[in-house]
DNA sequence: CGACCGATCGTCT
DNA sequence: GACGATCGGTCGA
């Protein structure tokens, strides 16, 4: 049920519902062609960031630093930060240029460089933990907080569609990974993930 | 399995 | 000077 890959365009992501974007990118392709390899895989984990009204955003409350800059800018904007001193997590900007909306890819199923994946992770084939998880999958693409601040419509990093369609009872809607600072927000059904897929990163629903 | 914890450092207060 | 939008290892049941 897949076809030729179609290039996201704007408009994908210059809407008001980031979470409606977030559930939209579920069987999207992230492709990134990097030092001259091709690296593939398909999103099969999302989560919404709904900007300053969002305790778990970087911009709640109308926050804006030279970190969070990126999070503000045009949609398709790519927002790169480094958590935990280590990883670097990948996300989409979404709707008006200043309106901080943001989602995190957090999980791919690999499909092309899979080989080249294993080599930047120094991982074993057959280990699924390569794009398992928004800080591995980052490391697997070659992907870092110098794309910050791209774009997903670039020659480097972009995201495609091949047609393929989760129907709606193949995706489960849960809370936010790693929120709990959040307060309220916390709980907030603001993740999507692809049911059943191995590659999602965390196990319960 | 689930719960806990240490690593590690950029960013914000 | 404290704290993560995480990960992977360990420990105990």
């Amino acid at each position: 049920m897949t076809g030729k890959l179609k290039l996201l365009d704007k408009s994908f992501y210059d809407r008001k519902n980031v979470l409606q974007v977030a559930r939209d990118l579920l069987g999207k392709i992230l492709i990134a062609q990097l030092d001259g390899v091709r690296s593939s895989g398909r999103i099969v984990e999302t989560e919404a960031y709904a900007g300053v009204g969002d305790r778990a955003s970087h911009a709640f409350g109308g926050r804006r630093t030279a970190r969070s800059e990126h999070l503000y800018g045009e949609p398709g904007t790519i927002y790169i930060y480094i958590s935990y001193g280590l990883h670097h997590l990948f996300n989409v900007i979404t709707n008006k240029k200043g309106i901080p909306h943001g989602v995190l890819i957090r999980a791919l199923e690999p499909m092309e460089g899979v080989e080249h994946m294993l080599e930047r992770t120094s991982k074993l084939p057959g280990d699924i933990s390569i794009t398992k998880g928004p800080g591995n999958l980052s490391v697997a693409m070659g992907m870092n907080k110098i794309h910050s601040g791209g774009n997903v419509f670039s020659k480097e990093i972009f995201i495609a569609d091949d047609g393929l369609r989760y129907k709606k009872n193949e995706i489960i809607v849960t809370k936010r990974i790693g929120v709990d600072g959040a307060r309220e927000d916390a709980d907030l059904p603001y993740r999507f993930i692809v049911k059943g897929n191995p590659y999602v990163s965390a196990k319960k629903s």
